[in-house]
DNA sequence: CATGAATGAGGGTTCATTCAT
DNA sequence: AATGAATGAACCCTCATTCAT
C-alpha cells in the first residue's frame, strides 16, 4: 500500500464498522494500518476529522451515478427504478461497513460537523431520486406517492440487512462467517424483493 | 421517581441514545439520574449488564401484543396489516430512543451477549407476523411475497425515520427540536406510507 | 458451625493466608463465611481489626505449650530440643496458612498495632526458648551459641518450607495439589534435618 | 536520575517492600518516582508486569556469582561455604527490601506467572549450591546431610532477620530507624552464627 | 517529514464502611 | 441484634493528543 492516508482511511472504516466510532482507539487503527500513533493525528488532526475524511472519501461516487441515470433518455421510468435498485443494493451491501457507520453517526452521536456533512450528501442525492420518480409520474408511469418516504423504505431495506446481518443470518439460516455467500444470497434476493415492492407500489394500475 | 432502579434505566436510555453506549460513561449515567456512581454497579453489575437490563425491560410488551393480534379471529388480514402498521410507527416513534440503540447494537459492535439477546427477541416477534401473511395468503387475501424482506422493509422504513431523525427534519421542513411536532407529522404520514406500501405490494389482485 | 464470630475468623485465616490481607476483601470474606457483609465490621469494627482478633485467637496456645516444656523436670536438655522441634514443625506446617499471615505482617506491611502484637507474642515465645537453651548450657550438655539467631534458623528453616511451598514442591517432586502428601513428606524430613542441626550445633562436644 | 524506566523500578522496590504489592497503588509509585501516572502502564504494560520487571532487573548477578564460587578451584570446600555465608548475607541484607517482597509473593498470592518466575530463578540459584556441598562430600570435608533443607535453614535465618526486622530490632535493643547501624550489627552477628552453625552441621567430623 | 516519549483526563469497577430499619 | 441499601474514595488502566527531536 503505497499511500498511507488511504491506508489508514481504509482500516479506520473496517474498525469503525467493526466496533464503532467511540469503540475504536488510534492505538487500534494505527497498530492495524501499521503506521506510528501520532500519524494519524499528524495527518488528519484528530480522531473526529478522520471521520469527516472518510466519508468524503466515500461519498463522491453515488452523486455522479445518480445524476448520470437520471439523465439517461433511453431508459423508461421502471428501467430507472430496476437501475435504482441494483445500484443501492450493490453499492450498500457491498460497502456495508462504510454504510454501518452513516447510519449509527448521522443520528444524535456525533458532532454537528459529522451530522451536517451526512444530511447534506443524502439530501444532494435524493434530489436525483426525486426527479427519477416524478419523471415516472409525468409520464403516467407511476402512481402518486410519498416520494420521501418511498426512499426511506428502499434505503431502509437495504440498510436493515447491512445493520441487523447478524439476526438474518439467524433467520435465512446462513453461516455468519462467509461473508461472500451472504452477499450473493442476499444480494439476489433483495433485488427481487424491492422491484416486486416498488412495481407494485408505483404502478399507476394499482391507484386506489 | 420512586424507584432508583427504573430511574437509571431510563436515563440510561435517554444517554445510550443520544451518544451512544461506548460514547456514555457511567459517570454521566450516575448524575444524570441522581444517583451515587457505585449504585450502578452495585444494581446491575456491570455497565453492558445495564443495557441488558434495558433491553429485557423493554422487550416484554411488543411480543404480548403481536401475538394477541395474531390470534384475534375478528379482524380480516387486511385489519390485522393496518394494526401492525399502527402498532409498530407509534412504538417504534414514541420509543425511537430505544430503537435507536438497538438498531446500533445488534450489529458487529457490542458483545455476543447482546447481540444474541437482540436477535432471539426480534426472531420471536417476527414470528408472529409472519403467522399473520401466512393467514393472509392462505385466505386468498395475499399473494406470494418475501415475508422476511417484507418485514426489512416495514421496519427499515420505520428505522430511516429515527436514525435519520436529522436527515428527515431537514427534508421535511420540520423544527428539529420540537420533539411533539415531529412526531405528529410523521407518525400520520409514515402510518399512511405503510398501509399504501403494503396494500399494493401484498394484494393478491396485483399478482405478476 | 454454631459460632458465626469464629466461621468468620476461620474464613479470614483461609483467605488472607491465600491471597495477603490487602488481596483479600471484606466481601470475599463474607461470601466465604456465609454471613452478611455488613456483620464483619459489626462485630470486628473493622478489617484491621479482624486480623487483629485472628492474631489473638492462634496465640494463645502456643505460650502455654512452650512455658509447661520448659518446666517439665523429667527431660533432659536434648529431649528438651527434640520436643520443641517437634511441636514447632507440627504447629507451623499445620497452621501454615496463620502462619504465612504472621510472616507477612510482622515486617513494614501492616499498621503499627498489629506489628507491636506479633512482637510481644513472639518475644514471650522466645522467652521460654532461651530458658531451654540456657538449661542446656548451665547443665554442660550445650556449648555457647547464639541464641537469638539459633532461633531464628530454628523458625527460619520451618518458614521457608511454608512461605516457599511452591517451590519445594518443585524441588522435591510433590504434587502441589495434594496438601495431605506434602505435609507428611515435609514433616518427618523437617523434623530429622533440624534435629540432626541441632544436636551438630548445640552439642558442647563440638565446641571449636 | 537520568534513567526513568530505573526509576520507577527503585521506587516501586522501595513501596512494594514497605507496604506490599497489594498496598502499594501506582499512583503511589508515580508520585514517588516523580513521573507521570500513565507512565507506568506506557513503559511496563502493567502493575504486574511491573513486578516480574523488577524481579527480573534483580535476579541476573545472583546466578553469575555463585556460578563462579562453583568453579573457582583454589577454594577448598569450607572456604566456599564461608564466601556462600558472606555473599548471601550482604546481599539479603542490602537488598532485604527487594527479598521481602521475593518472599511474600512466592507464595500463593501473586499471578501463577510471578510464582513461576521466582521458582526458576530460586531452582536454578541452589543448582549451584547444591554443587559446593557435594563438593565437598566427595572431598570427605562433608557429612552426609539434607541439602536442600541445609539451603532452607542458611536462607531462612537471612529471611527471618529481614522478614521480622521490627522484632529483631526489639530483641537485639537497636533503634529501628537507623537502617546503617542495623545492617552492621545484624551482617556480622549472622555471618558468625551461620558459619558456626554450618561448620557444626556439615563437618565430617561430626558424623552421628 | 516522521516519530518515540510523555501526559492530563477520564474510563469502568471495586473497595471498606456506614446507617436506617 | 442484624442487615440490605447505599456511598465516597480509590483502584488500575486506556484514552486522544502533544511535542521535542
Amino acid at each position: 500500500m503505497a499511500d498511507k492516508k488511504t491506508e489508514i482511511l481504509l482500516t479506520a472504516e473496517e474498525l469503525f464498522a467493526e466496533k464503532g466510532f467511540d469503540g475504536t482507539s488510534v492505538r487500534d487503527i494505527a497498530q492495524h494500518a501499521g503506521v506510528n500513533l501520532a500519524m494519524i493525528s499528524y495527518y488528519f488532526g484528530s480522531k473526529e476529522k478522520l471521520l469527516e475524511a472518510l466519508i468524503e472519501y466515500r461519498s463522491g461516487y453515488t452523486f455522479d451515478t445518480l445524476e448520470e441515470l437520471n439523465k439517461d433518455q433511453s431508459l423508461n421510468p421502471w428501467d430507472k427504478i430496476d437501475r435504482l435498485v441494483d445500484f443501492y443494493v450493490e453499492k450498500i451491501i457491498s460497502n456495508n461497513k462504510f454504510h454501518n457507520i452513516i447510519s449509527v453517526h448521522s443520528g444524535q452521536l456525533s458532532s454537528p460537523e459529522i451530522r451536517e456533512l451526512i444530511t447534506k450528501m443524502k439530501l444532494r442525492n435524493l434530489e436525483q431520486i426525486r426527479k427519477i420518480i416524478q419523471d415516472g409520474q409525468k409520464k403516467k408511469f407511476f402512481r402518486k406517492v410519498d416520494i420521501e418516504f418511498t426512499m426511506g423504505s428502499v434505503m431502509g431495506t437495504i440498510s436493515q440487512l447491512t445493520l441487523l446481518k447478524n439476526f438474518y443470518c439467524s433467520l435465512l439460516n446462513i453461516d455468519k462467517t462467509d461473508e461472500e455467500v451472504y452477499r450473493k444470497k442476499v444480494i439476489v434476493r433483495l433485488k427481487t424483493h424491492l422491484k416486486q415492492l416498488l412495481r407494485a407500489h408505483l404502478d399507476i394500475r394499482n391507484e386506489a
